[in-house]
DNA sequence: GGCACTATATCGATAACAGATATATCGTGA
DNA sequence: TCACGATATATCTGTTATCGATATAGTGCC
């Protein structure tokens, strides 16, 4: 995954092996923190909550979840989380414990850069907010 | 740069045509934020500062190097910094104006990323510090 | 002189990326 | 009912960044 990690894929049990991340696969975990998804939702969420800058392309999604699969970062759901709506087609994911023990480990090493530019001037602001004028998960992944 | 990241090769005038960076870029960048620095020094700075877990390979940095001169996110310096120690091999590198903002902006990109992990509780501390128990740039550079 | 460390650079293999393409289903409205 | 745009998954191709190995050589010290 980092495109620069040192992991032995299908193997890792422990979250450092499986650092860093890239960024492709840092969206979608956090994608998927708060709720499943599939995998066009999680092209909308993180379209949605980046107001539009970040994107994630086909290719790059369904190649990163079917790593993601493999590397135990994430499970296919059987569950249909919308009754009333459902689309044949759409496959559902779940975030696993390890998941989410890899994305707060990816975290914490990406504060500690951020902590650093700050400490060495190069954020103007040393605790700014900003966040798309609406919220950023309204309507998706249903 | 990107992985995944939509710029044009020493036409970029403007921060955003260059995100998002790659860690190694950004790394190298934060290095050469306070002072200048030759490659092998920028390499121990990273690793010092990181406490160890990050290390650029010399493929990556001299590649990083290399693209960032075009780039123009530094530029080579013709000074000697450390004038009793005058190794001919050494090329020394300074960030550029354009270095800075895109190193910012880029900071930005993470710091937003990091909000939204803290907002969906994949990170236990609200904000901590993890510093490597020394200074992290004792020495290096020189 | 000999040796470890410093220093820059390139090469090959691998992995991840973007975007295009393919295929198919769904919802809506003419 | 049929056409169309949006939704949805998946794969393929070309490009780029990465690591680790390798090459080459200057430096400091004993």
């Amino acid at each position: 995954m980092g495109t620069g990690g040192t992991k032995i894929a299908g193997e890792a049990r422990e979250p450092r092996d499986l650092l860093p991340l890239t960024t492709a696969v840092l969206n979608i975990l956090l994608a998927l923190a708060d709720r499943e998804r599939h995998g066009y939702g999680i092209m909308r969420e993180v379209e949605g909550r980046s107001g539009g800058e970040v994107r994630l392309g086909s290719g790059t999604l369904y190649g990163s979840i079917k790593r993601m699969l493999a590397d135990g970062l994430i499970e296919e759901s059987d569950e249909r989380p919308d009754p009333g709506m459902d689309d044949q087609r759409r496959r559902y994911y779940r975030i696993t414990d390890l998941g989410r023990r890899v994305a707060g480990a990816e975290a914490e090493r990406l504060a500690s850069l951020v902590d650093t530019a700050r400490e060495k001037k190069l954020l103007r602001s040393p605790r700014q907010r900003r966040r798309s004028p609406r919220g950023h998960d309204a309507g998706y992944g249903t």
